[in-house]
DNA sequence: ATAATTGCAAACCCTTTGCAACATC
DNA sequence: GATGTTGCAAAGGGTTTGCAATTAT
């Protein structure tokens, strides 16, 4: 059994074959995709899954903190299974989100507190622009 | 002849009652209306204007460069008519947003440059927490 | 056997669009 | 008078919900 067999048990929560190929391909992938894209991803492996159960597995998935909601401007959002606070680049051209490694920033709330009466518990760091991809098709 | 009304005429878009006292609206509140908020704040004075106006002129807004879009995580973006680049602050227990004033965070694009291949245009800072009065609520 | 989850369709909410009437220039 | 804008209603896109059938425990 693996890790997130247990922790779905350890919690009450059923260990279903949808629920576990959702999980998995989070973990398995730097894209940060949304429900749609996620959905048809496993289309393949899984022809009957609704996205109604992509949506209800994510939510569940949020609540116990094993995946985090990204906002990055779209319509829809995007789903990151790296859980910690690191901030993100997102590409005006096509849309692609990147980690940004820069561990300096992965933790300003200590440094904001200072100047706020807020009582902050998260951050979320967006930078926008163009990918290298991108880059290089603007210069041509 | 004020500022708004030269801006729209020098783009050639007309200077009609319902776009003045929108971008006023957005001028003269800290509060970072959604398109609904601001809606129902002018219908006192406009009983007769449609959402989709103000959608429309929060759109034509965007596009000159007189407001920004957020997107702090609702269902709903907000509207800001600062439009330099500058933190947010989001209360989690009532869902205010205010500025946050530390301009050591307004242009993180250099140093972040260092770090990434992207070519990057503008970045968005979101800090999650409870704000003053709900911080008091919950020590209740 | 019990209780949770799936998948479908419908509902929901925010936002956008089409278009005739209207206001601005 | 020409053109852009408004306001209405309908459509659109992403997400959520209700519920009967199904699956995990």
């Amino acid at each position: 059994m693996d890790d997130i067999s247990s922790i779905l048990k350890e919690k009450g929560l059923k260990v279903t074959p949808q629920r576990l190929a959702i999980i998995n391909m989070l973990k398995n992938t730097k894209e940060h995709p949304s429900a749609e894209t996620i959905y048809k991803t496993l289309s393949s492996d899984f022809p009957t899954m609704s996205l109604a159960t992509v949506y209800k597995t994510l939510e569940m998935l949020k609540n116990i903190g094993l995946v985090q909601e990204l906002n990055v401007g779209e319509g829809s959002f995007r789903y990151d299974a790296n859980v910690n606070s690191h901030p993100h680049l997102i590409c005006y051209g096509c849309n692609r989100v990147d980690d940004l490694d820069y561990s300096a920033l992965d933790n300003l709330i200590g440094e904001v507190s200072k100047y706020t009466d807020y009582l902050l518990k998260d951050q979320k760091l967006y930078f926008y622009g163009y990918c290298p991809d991108c880059k290089k098709k603007m210069t041509n």
